[in-house]
DNA sequence: CTAACTGACATACACAACGTATGTCACTTT
DNA sequence: AAAGTGACATACGTTGTGTATGTCAGTTAG
């Protein structure tokens, strides 16, 4: 790795820090460049030829908190007892990340609003192929009646967001999040085969 | 009804059909007052002075958008044979009015990021209340298990919504759609009381 | 080892868009 | 009919994005 290599990389985290950091705080269109780089020390230089425009650093930064939801839903999911409960523990997973201020308002409003569908994005919504892999396999083992797998995950993802939304926006999120919980298994319980 | 009152009452009609218009075009951030008023013979100032700023502009078109998919709903489901059905008939409505680049573009992904979650709007989001209501009949007369009405209601429409997303990016929408409705279907079965 | 070069980033400028302050004229009111 | 109100236009200041140009550290060639 070169000295200008890696001083690049450097470059590149802190700026991703500090957009991260605006774009929870003021939302994306509200969040000056200027005062973004200036931050962390840098200019709006740095940025364009970092990431070429305001909507490269969204997709950047986009990119590095989807991936960072998708390891952590597989990691909670992983330490279920069955792979039935393990979508189930997936889908929890997904709702109470989602009430995390830097997701909710980066990933799941900006993020649509400015990048368009997220499966169009660069990262192809790493959150989403990880639910489409569960449902596959529990299709697969007639767990599942033999459904649409990609419908269903993303009417799973679509539900689990609008629950995580709903959460947030409550006056008391910890008495709402185990309704949307419930209500997210029992919806899931339609997908079982001859329930 | 004076002649300035209804003179101001065409105008804000004219601002908002603009409206519709730039924002489903162009989205929201990138829709200019200038460019949008000028196009119905205005400025800015009938802008400013009926609407505020520019969220308020937003906030009256995602009005009247939501309430033409409420009565759209509701006329849709009261068509169906039973309440259970008519729950299903709503919301395949919804998938398929979020279909339309208004709907999608400005109260799906524009309206959220700016305006916040929709329960907060003055329109309440009508769409939701409907699906509330219907929801809370099917409770209490048994049809449906005993789960939390609003958390399901929610859960059901944003499920509907990233369906809708889904078919509208796909590349050949018609072949996508039956799958998402019918994946919305299952979905719904889960909550069938003695399943 | 040094001179030429590349490229990461800063600086300066042009342009577009929002919001506001002020102006004007039709319409209402008394 | 004169005074007043308010719907809308006009003009201006500010802010923010994007781009063109400049600069200097660090790399590479002879």
């Amino acid at each position: 790795m070169n000295k200008r290599q890696e001083q690049m990389a450097e470059t590149r985290l802190k700026l991703i820090q500090a957009a991260r950091k605006a774009f929870t705080e003021k939302g994306f269109a509200k969040a000056s460049m200027d005062d973004l780089t200036s931050n962390v020390g840098l200019t709006r230089g740095a940025l364009y030829h970092n990431f070429g425009n305001k909507l490269g650093l969204l997709a950047a930064v986009v990119d590095q908190l989807d991936s960072e939801m998708a390891t952590k839903a597989k990691a909670e999911g992983d330490q279920a007892a069955s792979e039935w409960e393990s979508l189930l523990q997936e889908g929890t997973a997904y709702i109470e990340m989602a009430l995390e201020p830097e997701i909710q308002r980066i990933v799941l409003l900006d993020g649509p609003a400015f990048l368009g569908d997220p499966s169009q994005w660069p990262s192809q919504s790493a959150c989403l192929q990880i639910t489409i892999e569960k449902v596959k396999r529990l299709v697969n083992t007639g767990v599942l009646k033999d459904v649409d797998v990609e419908a269903v995950s993303r009417l799973l993802n679509g539900a689990a967001l609008n629950a995580a939304l709903w959460v947030a926006a409550s006056d008391k999120p910890e008495a709402v999040l185990p309704k949307a919980i419930e209500a997210f298994n029992v919806l899931c319980s339609g997908l079982v085969r001859q329930s």
